[in-house]
DNA sequence: CTTATGAGG
DNA sequence: CCTCTTAAG
């Protein structure tokens, strides 16, 4: 079995001193893809830079406490490459892979955007190159009879059923025609699945974040932007999908809450 | 009887969020005034902004969230005044006053400068320009036949007793040669006197100020920076001063504490 | 260590 | 509303 846990942080140093580090001490977690780490390897406390039992490879932003993504394993990963490619992204902390047997997995923080700004042009260039990088991905990663899992806050949600309120939303940054359809070529023409909804096809949500302004989370005001895009023959194995929505205050320590999927892979060989 | 406060609120809108309202709705002094409001009258909640039965002025700084002075007073004061007519310093807001019955109260936030840097020289430069419009201040309001208060941080501790480690600190901002000869000379030339020394001559401290880093409150390391400083009329009527240091860490709202004397003072008439 | 700021989310 | 930043204290 391969347990993969996706989550955005929010800032892994004030995660820190909430409740990470319990978590990450509980979880049946494989592989646990983290975005929106916002430090240095060297600015974290070492229980979350190099975590007793666990493998960390860290990709910061070059921006101080912007963006930047990590992957913690149990195992070494054979390899690990930072960024996909792109002279403008590498070095954003918004993308690092790492090969695993028979798998690689790769923790993905797609730039949140902003109508009517230069940060959505940003997030649209992104997508481009991105798209082209998802696509040789599956190609090369195919040849050599590897799957593929790309884990992360893709700041976008696909579909009505994916966010609370999508008539309110049809204008805005993560909901908007282009960055849906853009998902759909993900998932439709690209030959990836969306893991948690194709084990939940007939709910709303799960929703994986929540605003921190008014009373979002306790009104379950959530949009679904977290997700396992996962290739087909890795998809096929998931067995169970769960959002780790914290049930009261004091065990929320981001924004955002993990997304955890167990696949029944035994290549992996854990 | 005329009861005067003078705190540095370190951020009043922060200080409101701790112990200052409840603070104030106690206390029994009949002017208060502040230093680092630290926001514009428009930030603050009402309750601060004009708190039931006292009438304020503020003087923000033009940079925001940066220094700024208030006077609070239970009586509506004759004339106020923000600045001592210099063109650097005026719109800094560092300083305001208020005239009341017989006696002109000011707020002062002297800059707390930073040896070897811009922010030193911009202390020394108020220093020289504030010495003169104290001169002119006690030989206006003398001839007038007031009084005159100055109260707030001056960021200059005199003398081997108005701070703990008087040794360590011989090239600090705050206890440098220049700048207690500076007080010196407002003490001993210009016709001021340092109400809480004069009443309290042979103590260590009282101190006003505890750094926030380390255990400085704890243990009660400590700097005596905020004064009273008061022409010889009124300071001869002082009878009793106490520094309101906050026994508890729950009823610490700033990292300076109340400076309250007491005047003998019926010209008031409150 | 703390309070502001402004960017980003 | 929250987590970073930098400046100031």
């Amino acid at each position: 079995m391969l347990t993969v846990t996706s989550v955005n942080v929010n800032g892994l140093r004030a995660a820190a001193k909430k409740g990470f580090v319990p978590w990450l001490a509980a979880t049946a977690a494989d592989v646990v893809c983290l975005q929106e780490v916002r430090a240095e390897p060297g600015q974290l406390p070492g229980e979350v830079r190099e975590p007793e039992g666990w493998h960390a490879v860290h990709a910061p932003a070059a921006a101080k406490g912007r963006a930047g993504v990590s992957i913690l394993t149990r195992q070494k990963p054979e390899e690990v490459r930072i960024g996909f490619g792109s002279e403008e992204f590498d070095t954003s902390g918004r993308y690092v892979e790492a090969d695993l047997p028979g798998v690689t997995i790769a923790s993905l923080y797609l730039p949140s955007g902003e109508v009517g700004t230069q940060r959505q042009e940003e997030k649209l260039r992104f997508m481009g190159e991105f798209l082209i990088h998802l696509d040789k991905l599956r190609v090369q990663a195919g040849a050599a009879g590897r799957e593929v899992l790309v884990c992360g806050d893709w700041n976008i949600a696909h579909h009505e059923a994916d966010l609370k309120n999508w008539k309110a939303n049809t204008r805005s940054a993560g909901f908007l025609p282009e960055e849906r359809a853009w998902l759909s070529r993900v998932f439709d023409e690209s030959g990836y699945t969306d893991v948690v909804r194709e084990l939940h096809p007939d709910v709303t949500g799960p929703y994986s974040w929540w605003s921190y302004r008014g009373r979002a989370f306790d009104a379950d005001t959530g949009w679904r932007i977290d997700y396992h895009v996962a290739t087909r023959g890795l998809a096929r194995r998931a067995v169970s999908a769960v959002v780790e929505r914290a049930e009261t205050h004091d065990l929320r320590w981001s924004d955002h809450a993990p997304v955890t999927v167990r696949y029944d892979y035994e290549e992996y060989g854990a």
